[in-house]
DNA sequence: GTCTATATTACGATAGAC
DNA sequence: GTCTATCGTAATATAGAC
């Protein structure tokens, strides 16, 4: 992966993040050196510096853009017409979106603990947004007698975690398509808080 | 945290496995050093290799104790008269075995990258042994009629996720007590696949 | 069984040449 | 913008004294 010297600055930045991502997913933010992002991508180690700052900022900005995305996606889409329409798109949202990026998910999930406390904070309320849409939402069910539950934010965290869940065995080239994924878990979910 | 030399052989080892159980849920296991480990057990670094031959083995042994005890404890169960019971009795012995051990149960999701080939493989097996129990439960209670799902082997995995999902908001001095915890996460999971 | 000391290797990050 | 070279630190693991 040896290369000569010369100015790539356009192309590099991204791949670096690549690389990054793939080597933090596979192995743990703690186990990746700068070495061997830097052999990834095809650069030497000091180069990098030209794109982060540290370590830690790599790490950060990739899970940033992550919930950034994630929230923007979401405002993106038009609510549905009731409480039972919204959380099918909910559910069929949280399942495409997040099995279509494995990695950024992963390292999401997983490298909180390597956050600083500032960063740390800054991803942890970006999450929290996430997870009050899904609370509104059954919240909003409740009102209208379409769903019946005792505990909407517990019930929000479950179905989270449920959802999040289809990222342990879900394969593209699987048996099953996303849209039976889809149809399969938004079944378990319509059923579970049902009045 | 200094200590003199002497003998303590009978009670340093479990407290050095008791230390790595601490710190590899708090910083990771690549993240935490013999060193630190050492550190809060009060002996210097070499002495740890007393009670084991190298830091993997440190991690496996954490992990395939826990698999075992989970294996163990359920084995200890009656089964239930019906598949409904069993359904309700895997269901609250899931959240109450996970929340009593959050250390172990958050290593065991998130090193499993750090363990060796074989190692992985061992520890495969042991949660694969585990999801098939629910998975049986689940193809008995469609034969009888009483659950309803098109996909029992991805509806045992949902139900896994959203259970084991309680340790990552759940606190025993939160709230709700563990039994309230169980009757609303049974609620879900009865209703989830009711017929 | 634990200590001190160390061999060996690797880390994150920086400096200055090109 | 990338290179080579390096600073300062810390890692796992081992050896031999007590």
């Amino acid at each position: 992966m040896a290369r000569t010297q010369g100015s790539h600055s356009d192309i590099t930045g991204p791949r670096v993040r690549a690389a990054a991502l793939a080597l933090f997913a596979r192995h743990g933010f703690a186990a990746v050196s700068m070495r061997q992002i830097a052999g990834e991508v095809g650069v030497q180690a000091g180069a990098l510096y030209n794109y982060t700052p540290d370590k830690q900022s790599l790490l950060f900005d990739l899970m940033k853009d992550h919930m950034d995305q994630l929230l923007q996606d979401r405002a993106g889409l038009t609510g549905g017409d009731g409480p039972v329409q919204a959380l099918e798109q909910f559910t069929r949202f949280h399942i495409r979106f997040h099995s279509k990026r494995p990695e950024a998910v992963f390292i999401s999930y997983m490298e909180l603990r390597n956050l600083s406390p500032d960063n740390f904070a800054i991803i942890e309320r970006l999450r929290r947004a996430y997870e009050n849409q899904l609370e509104e939402i059954l919240r909003a069910g409740m009102k209208a007698r379409v769903f019946d539950m005792c505990e909407p934010r517990i019930t929000a965290m479950a179905l989270i975690a449920m959802l999040t869940g289809v990222n342990t065995w879900y394969s593209p080239v699987g048996r099953l398509s996303l849209a039976e994924v889809e149809e399969i878990y938004w079944g378990m979910v319509r059923k579970a808080v049902a009045a």
